[in-house]
RNA sequence: GGCCUGGUAGUUCAGUUGGUUAGAACGCUAGCCUGUCACGCUAGAGGUCGUGGGUUCGAGCCCCAUUCGGGUCGCCA
């Protein structure tokens, strides 16, 4: 069935590419036969390439054995067409296609491949299971927006490496089989066959690397960095993905943020022809934390969080009292225009914040003047009437108050105001607030462990003046670290990390390493660091993420051409499996057996 | 590791209180049709109801286990 194509089988363009200007000329089409609709003595069949869809007619009159050769063409059979362009007979223009004015008359059909009629249609806008999708992600790809996807991927990386060359900026590749990292994610390890028993780490990022590029002097680095972490997946997460990664020497945070600025001006008035206002907002974690209960605000809609613990300080209700006694707060969120939500969707509210370990949501719905609320009954009337004043409670609102642990009470409000926000429809993915969050502590505190991790990573500068602090309250250091947030996501983030050998010694004292363990996780790079080190920093963006932000997208796998699904397995291999037995061998690891 | 949620035709879904032969749309196959582009008309094929067990006279529906997806908490320096 499949016909060999000739020397003489040049393609003239792509299908999306003709236009009028083409009428009266002879040409060759190749692509993906969308669609053939047979009406008896005329066939016509839609041919699809990268770039869109072009219309083949034929007529049983002039030409039978192209006629009848389309005949037999069915979806997604792969042809080369040639033919004459000619205009379309008014009435016949198709408006809604960019090469409705025309179509190509064919003179001569191949059919270069037949197909299987496809598990599903190849066409915009499926709602096909992901499952099914992934499994046979070839064709997946064929369609058009996810094609469209892949593409523009393609098209933002390019402007990354535009924008950071125009600015200095080296493009080098770092190892992606690095020594195993201590602290931070589950490395993902690749067994030495020379060395049995010792193994690489797949890098999480080329932290390391690009702080000893700076000490080598190249001032300037930057790398679309893959990147792997063996953690459990999201919507936008997954166990491999690519990080911009970039770093600078003799800088500071104004310094990084800027030229990163001008990177983000960059890409979304270049893709999106949209204007970034610069400097872009800036707003310290403690800020953020108190007025939107998350290190990555969306600032797309308002319901900020108010503590209103002083107003109930003296209250007998169970609920409230008991946060304060265990050192917590009361806090409330109100949310304009909620009072729209019926009784039953409140109560999900309720739920949805018991998955942030708040045991409950107490609410208030100003409905027309009229207020009903769960927990009223129990406060006075002046408590009552002080907290609607606070909250600035009219009708038409909803309050919704979390009485626990401060991170308890941040973490659930914190998701109850994207929640109904989402529910409201006041997510418009294509209007972007960007925000950078500054001055991040340094330290996190384990309860469990009863010892401190670092924030970021262990190589992130406190900010001076809080220097002295990291001998009497490392829980009070601030880092000199910066995220990206866009629209409530994460989108990137970094610091100006240390370079001077004695507060490193300091960092790690607080972290509880002693100098022999520093020595043998970090010792290159505290080796290094005797010759002569240029202060520096970097940040490093997610470039998934911001694919899929500027997409407009909600999941991180439609921006990525393989991803992996929730347990981190890859559908249309089948990966991850198991080695042959010989391999192991080589590699002297006994095989798995189940328990 | 926890919680929530889903799996019925190739696809997307419906399926009543547990009761006859499990339906629809699209797709697919065949026939007819000269201006379609979501072509139209006619006919047809297509199902181990994810899998295994249980309850019952009787299970797509109830129970248990398991598997494969999705969301999420923990986790993600």
């Amino acid at each position: 069935m499949a016909e060999l194509l000739a020397k003489t089988d040049k393609r003239t363009k792509y299908c999306g590419e003709f236009t009028k200007a083409d009428i009266g000329n002879e040409v060759c089409v190749m692509g993906w036969a969308q669609k053939q609709r047979d009406l008896g003595k005329l066939i016509f069949i839609d041919l699809r390439d990268r770039t869109g869809i072009v219309q083949l007619a034929f007529d049983s009159d002039s030409n039978k054995e192209a006629f009848e050769k389309a005949f037999t063409v069915r979806s997604e059979y792969v042809l080369c067409a040639k033919g004459t362009v000619r205009a379309r007979e008014e009435g016949a223009i198709n408006k809604d296609r960019a090469t409705g004015e025309i179509e190509i008359f064919v003179k001569e059909l191949k059919i270069l491949s037949a197909s299987q009629t496809p598990p599903f249609e190849i066409v915009e806008n499926s709602n096909v299971k992901t499952e099914l999708r992934l499994k046979h992600r070839y064709l997946d790809l064929r369609r058009p927006d996810m094609m469209n996807n892949i593409l523009m991927r393609s098209k933002i990386a390019k402007i990354v490496r535009d924008y950071y060359a125009e600015n200095g900026f080296v493009e080098i590749e770092t190892p992606n089989l690095i020594k195993p990292t201590p602290e931070g994610a589950r490395d993902y390890l690749v067994p030495s066959r020379v060395h049995p028993g010792k193994f690489y780490a797949l890098p999480q990022s080329p932290q390391l690397y690009k702080q000893i590029l700076m000490l080598s002097g190249f001032d300037r680095y930057v790398q679309l960095a893959r990147c792997y972490r063996d953690e459990d997946l999201r919507a936008d997460r997954q166990p491999e993905f690519t990080q911009i990664d970039l770093e600078m020497s003799f800088v500071t945070e104004d310094d990084v943020m800027a030229i990163n600025e001008g990177f983000l001006k960059r890409v979304f008035k270049d893709f999106l022809g949209k204007d970034i206002e610069t400097p872009i907002q800036r707003m310290t974690y403690a800020e953020a934390m108190d007025r939107f209960g998350s290190d990555k605000p969306d600032l797309r809609f308002g319901f900020e969080l108010k503590n209103i613990t002083d107003i109930v300080k003296n209250t007998e209700f169970r609920v409230f009292k008991g946060a304060i006694e265990m050192g917590g707060s009361i806090r409330a969120i109100n949310v304009k225009g909620g009072a729209k939500f019926s009784r039953k969707e409140i109560d999900a509210l309720g739920e949805f914040v018991k998955t942030y370990r708040a045991k409950g949501l107490a609410w208030a719905k100003n409905t027309e003047g009229e207020i009903s609320s769960s927990y009223a009954k129990f406060l006075t009337e002046d408590e009552n009437k002080a907290i609607y004043e606070a909250m600035g409670f009219e009708k038409g609102d909803l309050l919704c108050i979390v009485a626990d642990k401060d991170n308890v009470v941040f973490d659930s409000l914190g998701a109850l105001r994207c929640e109904v926000a989402k529910k409201m429809g006041l997510c418009d993915p294509m209007d972007f607030k960007l925000l950078w969050v500054t001055e991040f502590p340094l330290f996190e505190y384990d309860e469990e462990e009863g010892r401190y991790y670092a924030k970021h990573h262990p190589f992130t500068s406190p900010m001076d003046e809080d220097l002295p602090l990291m001998d009497t309250d490392p829980s009070k250091v601030r880092a000199k670290a910066y995220d990206m947030v866009i629209n409530g996501m994460e989108a990137g983030g970094g610091s100006i990390r240390i370079h001077n050998p004695e507060i490193q010694w300091k960092m790690f004292n607080v972290l509880g390493l002693t100098k022999e363990e520093a020595e043998e996780k970090f010792g290159f790079l505290l080796e290094a660091f005797k010759y002569g080190t240029p202060p520096h920093g970097g940040l490093a963006f997610g470039f998934d993420r911001l694919c899929t932000l500027l997409l407009g997208l909600d999941d991180i796998r439609n921006v990525i051409a393989f991803p992996k699904v929730q347990n981190a397995t890859e559908l249309m291999t089948e990966c991850p499996n198991y080695p042959e037995a010989k391999a192991l061998e080589e590699l002297k690891i006994k095989a798995y057996t189940e328990e």
